[in-house]
Order: structure tokens, then sequence, then C-alpha cells
RNA sequence: GGCGCAGUAGUUCAGUUGGUUAGAAUGCCAGCCUGUCACGCUGGAGGUCGUGGGUUCGAACCCCAUCUGCGUCGCCA
């Protein structure tokens, strides 16, 4: 082989007159009988070939011959086209290549689909030919972006001490957290590995080991239920530092997120970024990931709605609940039907019902099933509360504290996106910090960590640990962009008899805290820096640098919703020799 | 596990109240065509209506089950 150059490269102010060769695949021929054009690609992009029977003699029949995705390599002269003739829509549009000489390297069966940027296509087929979906401009930008991303990474960690460090896939089944993916061990027959949810615990041996700056760009796998934005096996960049407090570690992070996007982006991002207290974040936005592209601030009446005639409201507070309310500004041409459909829309998050009022102004101020249990100050007062102003619709959730902050959140994003109140192109970055250390697992009937169980928590809520346990703040911090968890991470707990009482509060016996996680309890006590980290998830990144609303779109060969691999059908059967091997007996299906 | 959407030609879709031989566009194949760039013109081939069962004289259409994909809640330390 011998290519001189890729197709989009080639240039009319450098190599007209200059004879080229070139390699691609055919991106569509149209032949005028005595005159074939073809479209040249490769992930460079596009390029017209002339194949004029005078100038390619003999090679005219093989123009003839051509078809779409057929892979050829041609030789010919640069010219730029003739007066009128070039193409605006193309980055070479303004030449051309006058073949001399052309070989069809490989042929091709016609493509599933046409092999081009915003085809509508079944993504069924478009996984199964997955490497044909691959050829397509966008999905090679995506793949080159997510290229430039680690190397980027790597180039600013290295600068700031960072080491790679491979650890490994095969590793010790742990309780507590998602569902680990197993592999059963022939030697150990009965016995299983199971692959990393994250390699949170080997990063911190790390540090007891003195690497001191870890970094690793690693494979994590999780055996949940999908979304557009989860995938069973997903990559994290994976980080952890000794002799650091969260502020070390939060603008180390946001620095380097600045300067990925100024340099792969052309965006500047001021940093610091915005921190916001988990407290704060659920009291203003009902989420702990807000989006802050837009206000539409979540405000409370409880007080208000006590002293109301509203029973559903008032029994509610007195019971313990709250009343919030969320004012869509200029909402009012919202209709019944509209409303109806958001206050379903809210039930999927466990809203019992939502209520709302149309600011109408006037002498009746307010249009709502609810108004008449109401006084005339008690509306002033919501009305101010809100700051409603005539033409704003406001929205009223009344719960319990978790499940009104998280409806309202929900519903202030759904309103947002409906609204068009977001700018795609503005970036936003922020920080929530104190998350609470532990929540409370109803169906467990126990405490779980919120972050995860060797998190520090706040040194000034250390004495509240056993009396107070839902009161301890963690030394815990997630970096969100645009309503969208990039990365979280914490202060990890040194001191082996904090990390035994942590695992106790969890409702881990000793002997399980022992059996489970004796290594780390162990290790810990051979003297550990204090230390902490923060994992970022690449390929939510990538999807959110490229606008995708899915995360497939930034993976090569990503997994469908039932976690199936439709180009290579995996997960697919083993022969019964291999399970022998293993030591492994299938149940039959009707024995469940 | 729950809720919702989709599945008809290679692809994207239409298909009326259940009624003749299931259509269109595009792609594909063949012929013609020397300035096209979504080339054009003429002709042609192409269907397990996701699968299984049921209702009916008759089902792409109605009913039940099931599979696959997508979205979402739960779940995801």
């Amino acid at each position: 082989m011998n290519r001189t150059h890729y197709c989009g490269e080639v240039n009319g102010k450098q190599n007209n007159g200059e004879a080229v060769t070139l390699c691609g695949w055919i991106q569509r021929r149209r032949d005028h009988g005595g005159l074939i054009f073809i479209d040249l690609r490769d992930r460079t992009g596009l390029v017209q070939l002339v194949i004029d029977p005078d100038i390619a003699g003999d090679y005219f029949v093989l123009g003839e011959k051509a078809r779409p995705e057929y892979v050829i390599q041609v030789t010919g002269k640069v010219s730029l086209r003739p007066e009128g003739q070039e193409n605006p829509n193309l980055a070479t549009g303004d030449i051309e290549i006058y073949i001399t000489e052309m070989e069809i390297l490989n042929e091709a069966k016609t493509p599933p689909f046409l092999i081009e940027d915003n085809v509508d296509c079944d993504e069924n087929v478009r996984l199964k030919y997955r490497y044909l979906d691959l050829r397509r401009p966008e999905l090679q930008k995506n793949m080159k972006l997510r290229h430039d991303l680690t190397m980027k990474i790597r180039n600013y960690l290295d600068k700031s001490g960072f080491w790679e460090i491979e650890t490994p896939m095969l590793t010790q089944n742990t309780p507590e957290g998602a569902r680990c993916f197993l592999v059963p061990s022939r030697v150990h027959q009965g016995e299983f590995y199971a692959l990393p949810q994250s390699p949170q615990l080997l990063k911190q041996m790390l540090m007891i080991s003195g690497m001191d700056k870890y970094f690793q760009i690693v494979r994590c796998f999780r055996d949940e239920d999908l979304r557009a934005d989860r995938q069973p096996e997903f990559t994290q960049l994976d980080i952890e530092m000794s002799f650091v407090n969260r502020e070390d570690i939060m603008s180390l992070m946001e620095n380097m997120m600045a300067e990925i996007y100024r340099d792969l982006m052309g965006v500047e991002i001021k940093t610091p970024f915005l921190r916001l207290t988990y407290a704060d974040a659920m009291e203003r936005f009902g989420s702990d990931k807000p989006d802050l592209r837009f206000g539409m601030e979540l405000k409370d009446i409880s007080d208000i709605a006590k002293e109301s005639n509203f029973k559903v409201f008032a029994a509610n507070v007195e019971k313990g609940g709250v009343v919030k309310g969320i004012n869509v500004k200029g909402g009012e041409h919202f209709s019944r039907r509209e409303l109806d459909d958001l206050t379903k829309y809210a039930g999927i998050f466990g809203a019992k019902g939502m209520a709302w009022m149309v600011v109408i102004g006037g002498e009746d101020k307010v249009k709502s099933p609810i108004a008449k249990f109401f006084t005339s100050e008690q509306i002033d007062a919501i009305l101010e509360r809100l700051s409603a102003e005539k033409g704003d619709v406001l929205m009223f959730i009344s719960d319990n504290y978790e499940t009104t902050c998280n409806v309202l959140g929900n519903l202030r994003n759904e309103i947002a996106k409906r609204e068009n109140l977001i700018d795609p192109n503005e970036n936003n970055f922020l920080w929530v910090v104190d998350f609470p250390m532990f929540e409370y697992d109803d169906e467990e009937q126990r405490y779980a960590a919120k972050h995860h169980p060797f998190t520090s928590p706040m040194d000034e809520d250390l004495d509240k640990l056993e009396s107070h346990p839902d009161e301890v703040r963690a030394k815990a911090y997630d970096m969100i962009l645009n309503g969208v968890e990039l990365g979280g991470g914490s202060i990890r707990i040194h001191r082996s008899e904090v990390q035994s009482k942590v695992f106790g509060l969890l409702g881990l016996s000793k002997e399980d805290a022992i059996e489970n996680f004796g290594f780390l309890l162990n290790a810990l006590q051979f003297g550990t820096p204090p230390h902490g980290g923060i994992a970022f998830g690449i390929d939510r990144m990538v999807m959110l640098m490229t606008q995708r609303k899915s995360i497939r779109d930034v993976i090569a060969f990503p997994k469908t919703q039932s976690a199936a691999c439709l180009t290579t059908n995996a997960p697919g059967a083993v022969a019964p020799k291999q399970l022998r091997e293993l030591g492994l007996e299938l149940r039959k299906k009707d024995e469940e």
C-alpha cells in the first residue's frame, strides 16, 4: 500500500496538479454513461473522483463495476473543479481527482442502511451491523473525541504527578452496592471472581503502598438494569491521592475540566465551580444533581398551607410532611389536559396528586380547584413566597420531605424541557457537597451508605456517628454538569477503628466485616495516609460533550437494554464440557 | 419486577369499518446517459405483515400469550 493522502485532507491550495493515491470506501457512484463520479470516503471525509475514459483508459470498466461500500485504492491527479462545478457542501468541494489507476481491493454486499449521518434506522439493525454504523461520520467523530478526551486526561494527570496503575479485573466479590458480574473459577471449583464495580479498595490500598497519586481509565461492571445513560460495562476515570483534603481534589478536578473544555471544545469554563450543599440542592432544586441552567426554584409554603382549610395539605404538614411549590413563569397557556398530564408525570415519582394555581390577577387573583380553601391573605402570601405575577402557573406537591423535593425536582426538569428554558450550549458545572453519610433502607430495615462505606464522615459530625447516624454528613462531593452527575468522590476513612465502626452502623457484624473486608481493615493498620479521590464517567462525559441523548452513541460496541450485544450475540450458551471444567451444572428451567 | 411506545419489502413508512392480487418512497438489479454531487430517464425483482394461539365465512387490522428494541420507575454503595 502506498497511500499518500487521506480523502478529506486533499486540498486545492496545496495539492493542485499533484498525483495522489487514496484508499477508502465508495460512498456513492454517479454513472453518466461516458463519465463516472465516485465519492470516496475514509475517516477524514469525502472526495470526488472522476473516471474519464480518455484519462482512466481501461480502468473505466472498474468504475462501472464499482458499488457502494466497495473498498478501493486509486491514483489520480488533483484538479480544481471547472468553473461553477464546486460543491460548497463538501470540505474538498473545490477539487476532484482524475483517476489514472484504480484497484478494487474488496467488494461489499449492499449495506442494510445508508452509511451517512441522520439515517433514520431501527436501532436493532444498527446494533447488529455496528461495524457499518461506526462508519458514519458522526460516530467516527464521537470516537475521535473520546480518544482526544482520554489523551487529554492522561496528559493532564501525568503532568500533575499521577501514575497510571492497572488493577485486576478478576477480583473479590463484596456485598453492598451494585450487583456484580461473577466469573467462575476453574482452579477453585465452586468459587467465583467478581468483575469490579470500581477499583475502590484497590486504589485505597495503592495509597497505603505510598503511590501517592494514582489514576486509571478503567472498565467497570455493574449487573443492574440499563438506561439511556447506563451500560453494564462502562469506563471510569478513577483517581486517588494521598495527603489531600476535599478542596485539593476539587480544585485539581475543576482545572482539569476547564482545560478539557478549553482545548477540546473551545469553551472557557469559570473556576472555581459553585459549591452547593446537598441540603441546599434538595431544598432549592429537589435534586442532588440540579440543573442550574434555569431557575424555577422550589419554595416551601408549609407554614401557610398548615393554616388553610385544604385538608390534604394541612393534615400532611401536621404529621411532619411539607408543601412545596414551583412557579412556572408565563405558564398560563397550559391547558387542563397538560396540567393533568404533568400530574400523571408527578405520579411516576410517587406524588399522590398535584395542585395548581393559575395567577389571573384581579379580584379572584388565582384560578384553581383549591383556591376556595385559602383565605385572600393566604393566597397573597403564597403569591409573594413564589414571586408570582399574572400569567404564571404555580404547582404544588405535598408529601414527606424527600418525596416532595424529588417530585418537584423532576417536574422542574420536565417543565424546563417542555417550555424550552434550557440553552443547549451552556455548560453549567457545580459541586454538590456535604452529602449525608447514610440513608435509611426501608426494605432492608437498616442504614446504607449514601456514597460508599469507605467515605469519611465530617470531623464535626464524628460524635453523632452512633447517636444520630442520620445527621452525619460525609466528606463527599459530586461534580454536576447540566443536571448530570459526571463524577463523585470523597475523602476516605484512613483509620481502621473508624472503618470498623461504620461497618457496624451499616449492620455488618464483626465476623462479616472481617470475612468481606478483613483485608482492608488489616491494611488500614499498616500506616495509612489520609487520602481521597474521585471517579468520573467517561462515557457520560463524552455524551455531554457531543450532546447525544444516549450513551450508546459514544461507545463502540454498546449493549442493548437487556444487556445483550447484538453484534456478537453475547451472552451465549456454552458447551457442556466448559461447564464440567468449571464444576457448574445448569438448573433446568422447569425446576425453578 | 412495574408502566409506556414500537415491530408490514434491504431501509423508512402508509395501509380506511375486518373484505379483490398488501402499497409508496428509497435502496437493489438491468438498459440508456460526458459535469453529476440525494444525478437523470426507462424497465424489473423484492413480503413468514416479529412469533404462537384464538375469534370469524374471512385477520396486517380484533382478543390472549410471547419475543425483540427503545424510554422510564424500582434498582444503580
